[in-house]
DNA sequence: TAGGCCATCTGGTCCT
DNA sequence: AGGACCAGATGGCCTA
């Protein structure tokens, strides 16, 4: 590796030259194969590359006594000690170039790490998975554009994670709040983990005729496990205390493409998980459609409060947003040494401390 | 310890 | 001639 920089081996190459132009050095050689042997006997930079060339020519030729045709065509430069410096030179500034503009294009990747679901400053995707990312996320936004309904996080989460390793897929998940399981596929997912964990909910036959579907990034919550209660009109002015679900943090997409963020809130009435256990751990329990998921802990609510602005003015006035619940820690099965499942009511249940 | 990821060097090719 | 781009080689670091 060459020591000098690029600034001595200019001042260098100067002087070589005027010492040339004397006539005061030797000329080198002008063959081409020994283009590197004048002037780098003690250069480890140079012997480096006459152990290369050797090695490729022997490859190139089979074997090192096989002899090469004399080539044809204008006779090589001479080889002189200012012409190799001047090469080195040129590589020396070709590998900056190319450091330089590989910076670049990692400062760039940077940026789009950045853009995509899952940015983390400490734990950085490589630039595969970067690349992967964003084809898919551009791929589900395109999507969400062409039929202009929201996806629910499973879906969304699945196509976020096609054909991304899966280290990132669990990224993904954890970003998106879900368990990293449900995005593995079916034959890796057994139905009964699927029944714990799946966290979609659809409600095909609301009485005002919407199929209605919760796309939530974050479990739905009720208190004993009873399948929660739609109202019958979300848009009848009602105010959502009226509404019997527990609160929630999420969107109602009807199937006609409107979406319409919207928090329900009945914790102001009273917080009927507060009374239900000891364990604060054990506090909720998400609901979706026939699946279960628990939640410990409360949040603050920012996000709902985001959800708030975005409903009819009429409801707005009767949200209250305070003591919102969020699921945001999951369950591994993994973790669940003593799990009962009660199919009948699709409750699950124990003992221990489960959350992470 | 193998494998993944990365930065860097390098020579080749194309273009200006 | 020189710059941009590319792909192969190599060695270091990290992690499962």
């Amino acid at each position: 590796m060459p020591c000098k920089s690029i600034s001595d081996l200019e001042k260098e190459i100067e002087e070589l030259e005027k010492l040339e132009v004397a006539g005061l050095l030797e000329e080198g050689n002008e063959d081409d194969s020994s283009d590197l042997d004048e002037g780098s006997e003690n250069d480890e930079y140079d012997l480096e590359k006459q152990k290369k060339k050797k090695h490729k020519n022997e490859a190139k030729e089979g074997s090192p006594e096989q002899k090469t045709p004399k080539k044809r065509g204008p006779k090589k430069k001479k080889m002189t000690k200012a012409r190799l410096a001047k090469l080195r030179l040129r590589r020396m500034k070709a590998n900056t170039r190319e450091r330089n503009r590989m910076h670049g294009l990692n400062d760039a990747l940077d940026i789009l790490r950045e853009h995509v679901p899952c940015y983390s400053k400490t734990q950085k995707l490589s630039k595969i998975e970067t690349l992967r990312l964003a084809r898919n996320y551009i791929s589900a936004l395109a999507e969400i554009l062409k039929t202009g309904q929201k996806p629910d996080s499973i879906s969304f989460a699945k196509s976020l994670s096609k054909g991304l390793s899966q280290n990132t897929m669990n990224l993904v998940a954890g970003c998106l709040q879900l368990n990293p399981r449900t995005l593995l596929p079916e034959s890796a997912f057994g139905k009964p983990y699927q029944f714990y964990y799946n966290n979609s909910f659809d409600y095909p036959n609301s009485p005002n005729g919407n199929n209605i579907s919760f796309s939530n990034s974050f479990p739905i919550c009720s208190q004993n496990g009873q399948y929660p209660q739609i109202p019958n009109d979300l848009d009848d002015g009602q105010p959502l205390s009226h509404y019997p679900l527990s609160p929630v943090h999420n969107s109602i997409v009807p199937s006609q493409g409107v979406s319409q963020p919207i928090c329900f809130d009945n914790m102001r009435n009273t917080s009927p998980l507060q009374a239900q256990t000891a364990n604060a751990s054990l506090q909720y329990e998400a609901v979706t459609s026939s699946y279960y998921m628990r939640c410990d802990n409360v949040i603050d609510n920012f996000s709902c409060n985001m959800s708030r602005a975005a409903l009819p003015t009429t409801q707005q006035s009767s949200f209250n947003s305070t003591a919102v619940p969020e699921c945001n820690s999951y369950v591994l099965l993994d973790d669940i040494p003593d799990i009962v499942m009660d199919t009948n009511s699709h409750m699950t249940n124990t003992s221990s401390n489960i959350f992470i």
